[in-house]
DNA sequence: AGGTTAGCGCGATGGCGTTT
DNA sequence: AAACGCCATCGCGCTAACCT
């Protein structure tokens, strides 16, 4: 697969997959259809592309069934998710005029254009803020390759570019990376400045005068010092740097990590200090340490020169909060606390209209809410649960930014488009419900026949549907961070009311868990919605860094298949059938039941590990004995999946012949 | 009763050596 | 150089024992 197909991911979905794939595989065949033709063959050969592809082509085209209903052929039965028919793949392959894999380097380079919004991630929003990049006197930018730093400096009143590099030419390929850099900078003040158009002519890259550095490993203190006095003016005998002997790079290099270990950012500080010997602990330092750290930032490498003078004084208490004691209850309570990362059900793939649990979800109003994908601001989260107070009858009021924040429940529904209407529920079996709702019948509702309903529901033994239900009400609705497949008391009261229709009111629930969020270490909930929220109030968060949505968010096939389950092609999920248990039943007749919701799977199996004692013909003796076995059984299965085939079909063939009641 | 944690299994991923 | 196969590693989910 040539690169430049991926250079621009956006646009997979709209690549010509089909004939790529086909292009691939005919190649692959006429490859081994020369070497047949000339002889080049000893033994064997082997060929590369879409092996799935090139079976489901020969067992149709090829004849290998009769007829087309009757899609027994063993291998392809294995590939059962696939939905295949005769015409499609006709159509798939007649359609295949062209291809576009036949020389890539002709086409156009496709990469994804940076925007403003790009490059946030790299500034720290508590450090530098891109507008104050415009201020500065200088920019530096250093860089490293090839184990070589140097870096580059842009005056910014004059918009001149220079390259400042202690080994007179740099790196082999330097002018070409000057050159990169130049042009990528260009661009980004373009879009800082908003005057895109008019950065186009070339940025041109001069050459700092500065010595040769006097050894072979003093290039990063060189730069450093550079970034810390360096001003373009040739003051120092003609040159913009002074001459560095060894031992002043020495002194240098001991000074800059002094200034980092010393550094009030430094999170090891004291670690390190305590290391040497030189730090006193007590608990007034450790508190001072701990707010200083609270309102810079949440961790990570600092990408600032060390400090030298002093810090100024940190930014982030005056924007964030409007007084000291949001502060303070902010650096005490939710300084670096974690953050519930949700998942999202994929719609696409369960809405087909053959999960239950789906329809149950759409019934209850939720699907858009379990749907909900968005990015989160983390910082902006903590500052939001930090100042949240939830009053009895539902009103959110909170602050972030200095923008107050109230969410009425009518709001609240409006915003989320969560159901309002309904029980309260708030763990305990609601009023209204106490003369339907028993736990054993909910226990019994949610288990499958026969399991131990007593004590704790584990994952495993509820029935499939609900387990995905499950899956989704302590993943998306009421989310936790453990002990997510065990059901618990309150999980089972509202599967019930769920699978029961009986109307819960959800926004109660889930101000409920927000508010308990509240309590110390917990970690804190639906951080998408409050994106949401602090958008409907305006609260500014161009300059926050912000997460993006990850595909193992996704509640998608992935989880079914965590399951153990996999959909036959007949489109029906079943459990899959645990190999490793084959050789743990060696003498005992037990039938597998494929297709049957209430067969278990085994305990783990315990591989026979030969002894020293054993020879090399008895080990031997034993893997054939094992082979026979597992054809044997593979044959059996094969036999009993045609025969339960048959029985559908004649099943299915009655039940047309008798009219409709 | 419910939260925490260790151990296990499974599947995805990527590195690396071999073959073509 | 591309393709392939093997294998170590990692992350996630499940279970059961332990803890609060």
């Amino acid at each position: 697969m040539p690169c430049l197909v991926l250079d621009d991911l956006d646009s997979l979905s709209t690549y010509d997959w089909s004939s790529a794939v086909h292009k691939y595989l005919v190649d692959s065949l006429n490859r081994c259809n020369k070497k047949l033709l000339f002889g080049w063959i000893a033994d064997s050969l082997s060929i590369s592309g879409n092996a799935v592809v090139l079976q489901l082509w020969a067992y149709e085209r090829l004849g290998l069934h009769d007829d087309c209903s009757a899609k027994e052929f063993s291998r392809v039965r294995r590939f059962s998710s696939l939905n295949y028919t005769t015409k499609k793949i006709d159509v798939m392959f007649r359609i295949a005029k062209t291809h576009v894999l036949h020389d890539y380097r002709k086409r156009p380079v496709i990469q994804h254009v940076w925007q403003l919004l790009d490059y946030q991630p790299y500034f720290r929003y508590d450090l530098v803020r891109l507008q104050a990049l415009l201020f500065a006197d200088w920019v530096f930018i250093p860089i490293v390759s090839d184990g070589h730093w140097w870096c580059y400096a842009l005056k910014v009143c004059t918009f001149q570019f220079y390259v400042i590099d202690s080994l007179a030419n740099g790196i082999k390929g330097r002018c070409r990376i000057d050159r990169s850099i130049a042009q990528n900078i260009q661009r980004f003040w373009g879009l800082l400045t908003d005057k895109l158009e008019e950065s186009k002519c070339p940025l041109l890259v001069q050459k700092a005068n500065i010595s040769v550095q006097p050894n072979t490993y003093g290039c990063g203190v060189i730069m450093m010092k550079a970034i810390e006095i360096w001003d373009g003016e040739e003051k120092y005998d003609g040159k913009s740097m002074p001459d560095y002997t060894n031992e002043e790079l020495a002194v240098f290099r001991k000074k800059f990590v002094c200034d980092w270990i010393l550094d009030e950012d430094n999170v090891r500080r004291s670690e390190t200090l305590q290391h040497f010997g030189l730090l006193v602990v007590t608990e007034m330092v450790d508190r001072a340490h701990k707010k200083i750290r609270a309102s810079s930032s949440t961790g990570g490498p600092r990408n600032r020169p060390p400090p030298s003078p002093p810090v100024s004084p940190p930014l982030t208490s005056n924007e964030l909060f409007s007084n000291d004691e949001q502060y303070e209850r902010f650096s005490t309570h939710f300084f670096e606390r974690p953050i519930l990362q949700g998942k999202y059900l994929d719609v696409e793939f369960f809405g087909d209209g053959t999960f239950e649990f789906f329809d149950i979800l759409t019934k209850a109003g939720l699907n858009d809410f379990v749907a909900c994908r968005r990015h989160y601001y983390p910082e902006l989260v903590r500052v939001f649960y930090s100042n949240m107070r939830v009053s009895d009858s539902g009103v959110i009021r909170t602050e972030v930014k200095k923008v107050k924040i109230t969410i009425k429940p009518s709001l609240f529904h409006k915003l989320t488009s969560i159901p309002s209407v309904g029980a309260p529920f708030e763990g305990n079996v609601v009023d209204d419900w106490k003369d339907q709702y028993n736990s054993v019948s909910a226990r019994q509702l949610i288990c499958k026949p026969g399991s131990n309903i007593q004590g704790r529901i584990l994952a495993g033994t509820m029935k499939f549907q609900t387990r995905i239900l499950h899956y989704v009400l302590c993943r998306i609705l009421v989310p936790r961070s453990t002990n997510v497949a065990q059901a618990t008391e309150e999980d089972i009261m509202l599967l019930w009311a769920l699978m029961n229709s009986v109307q819960i009111n959800w926004g109660h629930v889930i101000r409920n868990r927000m508010k308990r969020a509240t309590k110390d270490n917990a970690q804190l909930p639906y951080p998408h919605l409050i994106t949401t929220f602090m958008e409907h109030f305006g609260v500014p968060t161009e300059t926050d860094p912000f997460t993006q949505v990850k595909n193992k968010q996704r509640i998608g096939l992935e989880v079914l298949s965590s399951f153990g389950y996999h959909k036959t092609h007949e489109g029906i999920w079943v459990p899959k059938v645990n190999v490793g248990n084959i050789q743990e039943q060696v003498g005992i007749e037990q039938d597998v039941e494929v297709g049957n919701e209430e067969h278990e799977v085994g305990e783990p199996s315990h591989n026979p590990q030969p002894t020293s004692s054993q020879t090399l013909t008895e080990v031997i003796n034993q893997i054939q004995q094992l082979r026979t076995f597992v054809e044997h059984r593979f044959d059996t299965i094969e036999n009993r999946v045609g025969v339960l085939h048959e029985e559908v079909i004649q099943f299915r063939n009655q039940l047309e012949r008798q009219p409709p009641a």
